[in-house]
DNA sequence: GCCAACGTTGGC
DNA sequence: GCCAACGTTGGC
């Protein structure tokens, strides 16, 4: 049975004239992943993340008549309090959708709203299998160049673990970003900045630890 | 395979 | 609502 509900990212379009993969942009995500957590075995170049930040809108916004809302609250309010995460229409983020292994975490990030910023954790609890909606004529990010013999778009299901302690704002984020960025941090190459429209992003275990070490601090 | 035009993201 | 940044498209 399909996952409970829907999720929302805000990812569109992206079709390139071939179902390839574009090769390119897995190697850029490499390139960019200057914080390497982990090596795979094998291939010293490919980091192994296994800490993630994904964002969704959790204020309503229509698209084609549908309402885009999807903010933490939504997915503590599910069955299980688990929802797919759909929509990603962009090869960077798929990309890394499929490289989440069960039990990362990752936190639910709050964009294109009143206050944006880190709003809570949830974990990886099926890794990466066939988007449906890429093949549903009525929803928002159906795509018709996807083919059902060779589908483009993958999804995970997440479920709910916690609300941060405190919202963590962006604006708070950029500050520390700004700051490690000069005298050195761990914030200093965050994707959220680096790579800003990147929807589904990696974090580094440094990175991740820090996030929830300013829980516990006062905001800056 | 380059690159200008286009369309979207998402903070402000 | 504006618009900078940037990923994607498509002509060449």
């Amino acid at each position: 049975m399909p996952p409970k509900k829907r999720t929302r990212v805000n990812e569109r379009l992206a079709k390139p004239g071939k179902d390839e993969d574009s090769a390119k942009e897995a190697v850029g995500a490499k390139k960019k992943a200057t914080g390497v957590t982990k090596e795979s075995s094998s291939t010293p170049s490919t980091p192994e993340y296994c800490h993630w930040l994904m964002k969704s809108e959790p204020e309503s916004r229509f698209e084609n008549g549908i309402d885009m809302k999807f903010g933490v609250e939504d997915l503590k309010a599910l069955p299980d309090q688990t929802s797919c995460w759909d929509g990603v229409r962009n090869y960077q983020a798929r990309n890394f959708m499929r490289q989440m292994k069960e039990g990362d975490l990752a936190f639910f990030y709050h964009s294109n709203c009143k206050e944006p910023g880190i709003a809570g954790v949830m974990k990886i609890v099926k890794e990466a299998y066939v988007d449906h909606t890429q093949f549903d004529k009525k929803d928002v990010h159906f795509d018709a160049s996807s083919k059902a013999d060779n589908p483009k778009w993958s999804m995970v299901d997440v479920q709910y673990q916690r609300m941060m302690k405190r919202f963590l704002p962006l604006s708070e984020l950029k500050k520390y970003h700004l700051q490690h960025r000069t005298k050195g941090g761990p914030l200093k190459d965050m994707a959220l900045f680096t790579r800003a429209r990147l929807s589904v992003q990696p974090l580094t275990s440094e990175e991740f630890d820090f996030l929830l070490s300013l829980e516990d601090e006062e905001p800056l």
